[in-house]
DNA sequence: AGTTAAAGGTGGTCTGACCACTATAGAACG
DNA sequence: CGTTCTATAGTGGTCAGACCACCTTTAACT
């Protein structure tokens, strides 16, 4: 029997407003046809389009606007790798995988923001640790959050953000309190090599399998 | 006037699914319910649920078979990838982006498996390396997910195949030569410490994602 | 018991019908 | 003339129902 490859309807939709954003030279912003026109044009079902456009605006490709129109959008990976995330986050993480794989995003993106902060700033990270009115775990977001913008990398916000999110629903984790003061002291003395150093002796525990 | 969030039926349709999937602890292959009783269950319409499946689809997350049902997939982003690349415009913010984060998680799982590694392991490193069927950039992959393995942190390795995918989309990288070799000299005569100098050391500046 | 045909379940697709919202043309007003 | 208001048309959002193609299960037949 020959298997016809029979490519679904709304794949073909995808291709074919690839081709038509190509044709047409459309830039991020630009308006799109609409789904009756789509589907007229294409010889499709307005619900086929639609599969089409819902998996691209899903994926950030695309924005609608109800009453308006559907419009061609910057694209960032950042709203697909959030929803990718959300799903693996889910199906496979354990409490250790979780909790090292942060530990490792926090240490890095304290060394990242290491060249980045400024006098000013490290004041603001005292302020947070000095506001008795948080929790400790409350503290520890507060004070990453504000360390994490400095990377000034949205990539790496959003992955730690998720698995912030995740971890509170299991277990708050935090540092010691003095590991926050001295990671601060850090940034003042400029002792880049010894963040590295502060990190493996505040979390050296069974969840590392170093030696 | 109250700006209700007025989400998507789609939307929440995902959310649900998400849902469903942790409560029944489903795993890659089991069956979801049909688009009907979907339907039915969350009280929407058929459409909207598809709406979701398809996007799911798209994503890799679910496979459907006309006739027998919908599936959960072990997910593996190839499709997304291909339908990205060729909507992406190439952002410079958004590739530094990914080459960091990815950077980022390369260094700690050559630290994290530093430990869990033996002598065969490291001979198994080097015939990747060794072997003169593959581009450089396929050698990379096979030899960070070889590296990624010895972790032991399924959620790592998830979030890092995420990244790796995402940036083949944009743009192959991966380190000179030595470095893997001297990474690999590294396991051999048990220098921990120097893994962090050989990834900084081959990655300041500019990225080198040479074809 | 084995084979075959019918029935039911599932995804794939289309149509038509509403709804909510937005932009716009044209009427009414000052 | 210009402004404001309003009816209308266009757009996305959603649903219900109807088929179709395909697969599995069941039942009937030999």
């Amino acid at each position: 029997m020959p298997t016809s490859p029979k490519r679904k309807v709304y794949h073909g939709v995808l291709q074919e407003i690839r081709e038509f954003i190509e044709k047409n030279n459309l830039l991020p912003g630009d308006k799109l046809p609409s789904e009756r026109d789509l589907a007229d044009t294409l010889q499709a079902g307005r619900s086929s389009v639609r599969e089409a456009l819902r998996a691209m605006e899903l994926l950030g490709l695309i924005v609608t606007k109800q009453g308006e129109g559907t419009f061609l959008s910057n694209y960032r990976p950042y709203q697909t790798v959030e929803l990718l995330s959300s799903f693996i986050l889910q199906e496979n993480s354990t409490k250790n995988d979780l909790m090292l794989t942060k530990k490792v995003l926090e240490k890095e993106a304290a060394k990242l923001a290491f060249s980045r902060i400024n006098e000013e700033e490290v004041k603001d990270l005292k302020l947070i640790l000095a506001n008795s009115e948080w929790k400790q775990s409350e503290k520890h977001v507060a004070f990453f959050t504000y360390v994490f913008e400095r990377t000034e990398n949205l990539l790496l916000v959003k992955i730690w953000q998720l698995m912030e999110d995740f971890s509170r629903a299991m277990i708050n984790i935090y540092y010691k309190d003095s590991f926050y003061r001295e990671l601060i002291q850090l940034y003042i003395t400029r002792s880049y090599l010894s963040i590295e150093a502060l990190f493996e002796h505040y979390t050296t525990s069974e969840t590392d399998g170093r030696k």
